[in-house]
DNA sequence: TATAATTTTTAGTCTAATCTAAAATTTTTT
DNA sequence: AAAAAATTTTAGATTAGACTAAAAATTATA
């Protein structure tokens, strides 16, 4: 049984090592949860000798079968709750991570299990991300970063990478959302920030940071 | 801002004080608590010091107005989770109370909040508990324990006092859920035993602990 | 390839929460 | 009112999780 630290160091390197394919190194672990590298050497040995990491001194960590497994629980319960939230409790897309945070460790296999009848069984959360089934599995829809796309091509959005309040509202504020028609009318090269067209009406200039974490579909 | 185990605590020793009116020993909270008596000496020094609770050496405890504050936020989120668990995710009476005990301790007032508006602000939980408001007030129904009716008289059965599965789930067996009529039959003075009539129909023979356990009303 | 810079680990401390064993205090019994 | 029994507190350890500062290892640079 993973104790609450022990679960968000486990979805933070499972998510670090997805990003990179590599071995996830202590500083990188250290910088996602804001702690000190020192903290994470510990931590990492407590996870490795559960079974969960395995890890070679200076060579980083990779995420084990039997933590990917349990790391993909966390994530499940975390993206049920966020449903549950925006569907059930009105709340509002950017409101739900804190809470979610702390919803994720509630230890009830049952509770899952109702929740997600609940909520007839979503296959993506608020933010787009897919929620993982009981084992673990899911499937992404084929995504390409608003940055990548070039004048005159749309697509449709399908997942935001940042789920922080302060980005989510100012999505909010220039009316994307999931499901929004995105289309870039100019692109500057100089700073990569463009200017798009959202469903057909408004335009906005948005910057790089914001556009690579703009994902959509054809 | 209290811990989960400070949280517990505090709850413990609010429940215990409601009971006796007076201070509440060390032992007692160290019983209701399964720790050990100097496990709780620490705590209750750490509990003072945060001003939940007014302490004097040798003497026992009191809950501060502070401390009755948080101890009925506490409550009132337990007894909330508890009725949305039966209310909107079909668990049972018996079922709620473990994960009730995680569920009360995440922090968010606007989810409070919600949860409370989407069940229709409850006034009892799934035992027949009153559920504080935010102001921590609620009212209580006028109720005896079962055990002290006597030959001959009725009432209808408005709270159970312990929430334990293994008792839940004999109620279940023979027939007694919140809003039952029971009759006294016969009693045997010699164990305190009674024979009931649960709504008009079945009848059954009831220890004493048992028919101290539930409370009825007229 | 030697030196410098960076990363990672180790060593030692700290706090919250728990425990056992022993000492101190209060309560009960003789 | 002593002595005995019970309760409560203290002292000292332990574990999880975090930190700082210093040492060790790796990587980059000259
Ligand atoms: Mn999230
Ligand atoms: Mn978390
Ligand atoms: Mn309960
Ligand atoms: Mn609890």
């Amino acid at each position: 049984m993973l104790s609450f630290a022990e679960e968000n160091y486990l979805k933070a390197i499972y998510h670090l090592a997805e990003q990179s394919g590599q071995s996830v190194s202590t500083n990188a672990i250290a910088d996602e949860l804001n702690t000190k590298a020192a903290s994470v050497t510990d931590m990492i040995k407590r996870l490795s000798s559960k079974g969960v990491l395995s890890y070679q001194k200076y060579k980083g960590v990779y995420v084990s079968e039997a933590g990917k497994i349990a790391a993909l629980q966390v994530i499940r319960k975390h993206r049920l709750w966020e449903t549950f939230l925006v569907a059930k409790l009105k709340f509002n897309w950017d409101e739900v991570h804190e809470v979610a945070e702390q919803l994720e460790h509630i230890k009830s296999p049952l509770l899952i299990k109702r929740l997600d009848e609940l909520l007839g069984h979503p296959k993506f959360d608020p933010h787009g991300d897919p929620i993982p089934d009981e084992n673990g599995e899911y499937k992404e829809k084929p995504k390409t970063p608003l940055f990548e796309l070039q004048i005159e091509q749309s697509g449709i959005v399908v997942t935001v990478q940042d789920d922080s309040p302060a980005f989510l509202q100012y999505l909010d504020k220039i009316g994307i959302y999931i499901g929004a028609k995105i289309k870039v009318i100019d692109k500057v090269e100089f700073d990569g920030s463009m200017e798009i067209q959202i469903d057909g009406r408004k335009t906005n200039f948005i910057s790089k940071q914001v556009s690579e974490n703009i994902w959509l579909t054809e």
